[in-house]
DNA sequence: ATGTATGCAAAACATTTGCACCTGG
DNA sequence: CCAGGTGCAAATGTTTTGCATACAT
């Protein structure tokens, strides 16, 4: 139930948040741009400024709705945020994003950090290659 | 001897190129921007245009001389190029960036892409967060 | 000489912002 | 009704490019 959540995280319910909030639960590609949500509603004859992709998006990444990533490429990458924090490896060639996450690489950051006084509040770690052909 | 890396990676020898890779060699603040090089450059009354220096950064980062980081904040960020990868912590408040290697991640990194049949070409491990006070 | 590099200004992008108008509660 | 949201166009900030001139070999 969407509504909810955008009461919840204190924004109000308007057209176009609902629209991109649901978009981004039922596209399949996980990993879009700004121009991509922007493109893709139109393709669903939704019309909604970029601009306002832009605001609505910011806003979601402050609420802690998406997560906000800057791959190689100049444009920032937004997907729906998950439960669990997880990693990525982006094929520089297609495009192809796969997710993974582990536990001693996690384990091993936070040891790190601590022996450099470090307080991390997030991290990315991107492994850009490619996919042998499938 | 900088004449000679220039050469080696099939770059012809001027002046803006010696200077810029002069520059990178001397400073101490490693993670710099393409501005950050024009600003320094002028300081030390070396007037190169910004675009030049956009250009060179790009050639050497090719030619694997430096290393281009997408850190947050819009702005790519180059370092000189070292004999050993590192990853990074960027502090987000004042900017400062510590470099630092672990053998362990580095080790999951390269089990997690075997795993998925991925062939890392590059890779980016990136602590956001803040230092202890100092 | 001559092919390549540079400087400058203009273009190209990605993203943000100002402002008049519209909308949700 | 009215604070806040949206659309559009213009502004911003970063990086790239076209083209005439300058430079390295």
């Amino acid at each position: 139930m969407e509504k909810q959540d955008l009461k919840q995280v204190g924004l109000k319910v308007t057209q176009p948040r609902m629209k991109i909030l649901e978009l981004l639960e039922t596209i399949d590609k996980r990993h879009v741009t700004a121009e991509d949500v922007y493109k893709m509603l139109l393709q669903r004859d939704e019309v909604i400024g970029l601009a306002t992709v832009y605001r609505v998006l910011t806003q979601f990444e402050a609420a802690g709705l998406v997560v906000r990533h800057h791959f190689e490429g100049g444009q920032s990458v937004f997907e729906l945020a998950q439960d669990e924090h997880h990693d990525h490896m982006v094929d520089l060639k297609t495009g192809k994003i796969v997710e993974f996450y582990d536990e001693i690489i996690e384990k091993r950051q936070k040891e790190i950090a601590k022996e450099h006084g470090f307080k991390i509040t997030d991290h990315a770690l991107i492994l850009y290659g490619r996919f042998e052909e499938e």
